[in-house]
Formats: structure tokens, C-alpha cells, sequence
DNA sequence: ATTCTGACA
DNA sequence: TGTCAGTA
């Protein structure tokens, strides 16, 4: 298929499939046109990476998640786990400082009534 | 019509 | 990441 298609199926944009090659996240073939040829498996590393990065895991650490879907040694498992945690913990720092903003702001809105 | 690369009033 | 340009 070729990446209009790819787009579509995959809900990711042009832009970013290109950006994900260019990264080597993903790979494609080229036709006698130039254009890419993507498999039916790229659809699903492409929403993978769509959400990866969505969730603030970053290229490499993506690229180590992607390999663990296919192969994968025991140590890039073990590293690939304790990054992902990190992100995790990362996170959840962040809805702690919401949470206290939010909690500040409503205090505010509170008093402003 | 669709994609490609490079670039940013 | 969107989007416009100038092509193939």
C-alpha cells in the first residue's frame, strides 16, 4: 500500500510515517515511481509509535519497543522495562503537579465566586 | 490524483 | 507536525 492509504488505515499522518523513516522506526520498499510501498505490518508499528510518542516515550526508546514486539535478547527486554518505568514514573510526577495546580486554581475559582 | 523532498509569513 | 512549493 502506499502511504495514503497507510495514513488512513493507520490514523497517522503523511508527515509523521515520513518522519518515523527517516528515524528508522519503520521501512519501506520504493516503487519504479519513487513512492513508498509499505507491508500490512506497518500498520500497527505505526499506531504503536503513534501512541509511544503520544505518551512521551522518546525515538530510541521507542525503537527498543518495537523491537521487543518482534525479537528481542533478555537484556534489551530488561533495559526496554526500566525505561518504560522511568517514563511511567515520569508521568506520574506530572499528575501529581496537576493535581496540585488543580487543586490551587479551584481554591481560586472558589474564592473569585 | 498522489507522492516526493525541502523548507518555514 | 502542518503546509506550501515545484516535480515526477
Amino acid at each position: 500500500m502506499q502511504i495514503g492509504e497507510l495514513s488512513r488505515r493507520s490514523g497517522v499522518s503523511a508527515r509523521s510515517l515520513r518522519y518515523y523513516e527517516q528515524h528508522g522506526l519503520i521501512s519501506a520498499e520504493r516503487g519504479a515511481n519513487g513512492y513508498r510501498e509499505y507491508g500490512d505490518d506497518v500498520v500497527t508499528a505505526a499506531r504503536d509509535l503513534h501512541l509511544l510518542f503520544e505518551l512521551g516515550v522518546d525515538r530510541e526508546l521507542a525503537r527498543s519497543v518495537l523491537a521487543c514486539s518482534g525479537d528481542a535478547s533478555p537484556e534489551v527486554h530488561r533495559a526496554t522495562h526500566d525505561q518504560l518505568a522511568a517514563v511511567l514514573a515520569q508521568m506520574t510526577r506530572r499528575i501529581d503537579e496537576l493535581s496540585t495546580a488543580r487543586e490551587a486554581l479551584a481554591a481560586i475559582v472558589d474564592r473569585t465566586r
